[in-house]
RNA sequence: CGGGGUGUAGCGCAGCCUGGUAGCGCGCUUGCUUUGGGAGCAAGAUGUCGGGAGUUCGAAUCUCUCCACCCCGACCA
């Protein structure tokens, strides 16, 4: 391709809305534009990014057996209605209706689509296993998208589906696309991580997210050096401490703790160790029905030590559906402002959740539930006569130990590119999608489901690939293999005829060449090919031409190289065909 | 949706407090010079100052309102 018959939409600045460094290396690089929050038009330039990464997660999922097809974006309501998300799914799910007041909603996934597909078409057990996927534009209506393309609200996913007649077979094939998703992250050039993962909104059992390992990652994950445990945080089990909780040894007294309303703050002004403070979390839990009858109060207390942070999954899990508690609600329940508030003298019917770590405290400090005061040598039972609900409620951090019992935990950041999860038979059943197996009996498919957010890599693969220059592109997924400048293409013949020769050269090796023809001053062109990111380079300019050679350098390499031109020609085909 | 912030030329920003004919840098156009790391000189073009309403002789500036975007909290590939 030549620059100058090409599209090089390169800005010197970056739009103030960019936050992320591979937000504003897209945007600067041209791969992107946004149209508006949370939605981009692929540039040229980015377009040929994501074209490789979808060819490449395409060639792998047809080797592993998997049959692609394509379903509509548009997508009926009443089959949402079937499977019970048109409730379920709240605001994230555009809404949309036609002309004659029908509705409808922008796909956010495909699981109805497909499986009305499975029901009308697959009727045998002879036809299963089976396993659809497709390459696609999905719309979830984010309540905050941020970072770009990480987090847009249009987005090009790669989902897959699969049917089985025994849940034997849907195991075989889930370890096939972990190995499969495996093979992929390796082939685009990415370091990442496969870790246990919560099934979350879309159901079922097993469950892993690939992550690709990043500082700036929007999930933590947990792993384990020691053996091969490894965890999305929101999943990852903290282990109750060894041994029987210490019998209390300190009177509880009241101590004034005035503007100190985090346990960091209390921790200094009362020369107590963070790790002996409680801090306590007022929740709403969603209105419960009355038919479950008394007991479960709305207002909740959680109880974590002061070091701790809530994991809101794991609570989630316990309590349903909650939210935090706003500053009125606090006083109304405790008469007490937030940052002082704890488990001595609450109402007997408040739910209190300790978290296991706090069930073992002995002589602990927290609220006073008086503003301006604090408690310590609390115990439990002696000074907290409500019975406390004990659970894992807290995020793991690095030093626990791994819950597989061989080693100690340390935590990582990383951005989520894949998910596989086993659905079993959540849609098959409440969707009546059944095949006959050998006995004549009419049973519900065994499913499978598996994503890759496509456009999300790109993302990923310039926040873990980029330095102070710019972009430095994975060879599998740039969008030009070799940038070839040549310095005074329009004033100098020898120039002109040296770089458009070995333009065509490389050419019909197969090697995509970006001609840099467009004249400019060098810096700028070499700036321009930097920042995109392009791997390989070759200068050619009258200087080093009189000496018969080119300059070669790669996109990580500090210094050029002074290469013959058939020496730098023969390098580039063994290393890109 | 709650809290904080920003909207002025294609991009980055100043001007607003203290009202008086809208500026800077980059980019863009034309010409000349330059050509191995984002050129120099000269001449130019580009603005409903986010929208609407109000106060005022007069509003980018003050008031109200709506909108968009960004950051911090609840979602997910």
């Amino acid at each position: 391709m030549r620059a100058s018959r090409y599209f090089l939409a390169t800005l010197k600045e970056a739009p103030a809305d960019a936050e992320l460094t591979s937000h504003k290396l897209m945007v600067r690089a041209g791969l992107i534009r946004r149209l508006a929050g949370g939605i981009y038009t692929w540039m040229p330039m980015g377009l040929r990014v994501t074209r490789k990464v979808e060819a490449i997660v395409r060639e792998e999922m047809n080797r592993a057996g998997a049959i692609e097809l394509f379903m509509p974006a548009v997508q009926p309501a009443e089959l949402w209605q079937e499977s019970g998300r048109w409730q379920e799914y709240g605001p994230e799910l555009l809404r949309i209706r036609d002309r004659h007041d029908r509705e409808f909603c922008i796909g956010p996934t495909h699981e109805e689509v497909i499986t009305d597909i499975a029901r009308r078409e697959i009727r045998s057990y002879r036809q299963l296993p089976v396993h659809f996927y497709q390459i696609q534009t999905k719309f979830r209506d984010e309540i905050r998208p941020r970072f770009g393309v990480m987090r847009g609200r249009e987005f090009t996913m790669k989902d897959g589906y699969s049917f089985h007649a025994s849940y034997e077979d849907l195991q075989r094939e889930y370890r096939n696309m972990y190995d499969t998703y495996t093979r992929i992250f390796t082939r685009l050039g990415l370091t990442f991580r496969a870790v246990s993962a919560d099934p979350g909104s879309i159901g079922g059992t097993g469950s892993h997210e690939f992550h690709v390992l990043a500082d700036s990652g929007e999930d933590a994950i947990a792993y384990c050096p020691q053996s091969n445990y490894a965890a999305n945080v929101e999943l990852a089990e903290a282990m109750a401490p060894a041994g029987e909780r210490a019998a209390p040894e300190q009177e509880m007294r009241q101590v004034p703790t005035p503007g100190k309303t985090r346990c960091e703050d209390v921790s200094m002004l009362l020369g107590v160790p963070l790790e002996k403070t409680v801090k306590a979390i007022a929740i709403i839990r969603k209105e419960i029905p009355l038919q479950t009858g008394t007991g479960s109060s709305v207002f909740a207390l959680v109880l974590l030590r002061g070091d701790h942070d809530l994991n809101e999954v794991k609570l989630q899990k316990i309590l349903g559906e909650f939210r935090f508690a706003s500053e009125t609600e606090i006083k109304q329940y405790l008469n007490c402002a937030p940052g002082y508030i704890g488990p001595v003298g609450i109402p007997d019917s408040t739910h209190l959740v300790a978290d296991l770590t706090v069930a073992q405290m002995s002589d602990f400090t927290c609220g006073a539930n008086t503003e301006g005061f604090h408690l310590t040598g609390v115990n439990w039972k002696r000074d907290i006569p409500v019975t406390p609900h004990i659970n894992d409620v807290r995020k793991v951090v690095a030093g626990d130990p791994s819950p597989d019992g061989r080693g100690t935990l340390e935590i990582q950041r990383g951005i989520e590119v894949g998910h596989v999860f086993q659905l079993r038979i959540k849609y098959s059943q409440t969707m009546k999608a059944t095949f006959l197996d050998e006995t004549g009996t009419a049973r519900p498919f065994e499913m499978g489901c598996y994503g890759i957010g496509i456009t999300r890599i790109v993302g990923a693969a310039i926040e873990q690939n980029h330095d102070e220059r710019g972009i430095v592109f994975p060879e599998a997924i740039a969008p030009f293999q070799v940038a070839l400048v040549p310095i005074g293409y329009a004033k100098s013949a020898a120039v002109r005829d040296a770089a458009d020769a070995l333009y065509g050269e490389l050419t019909a090796s197969g090697i995509e060449v970006l001609l840099d023809d467009r004249d400019e001053r060098p810096g700028v062109m070499l700036a321009d090919m930097e920042l995109i990111g392009i791997p390989h380079r070759l200068v050619v300019g009258e200087r080093s031409l009189k000496e018969g050679v080119v300059e070669y350098q790669a996109r990580r390499d500090s210094k050029a190289e002074r290469l013959d031109r058939a020496e730098a020609l023969a390098r580039l085909r063994s290393r890109l065909c």
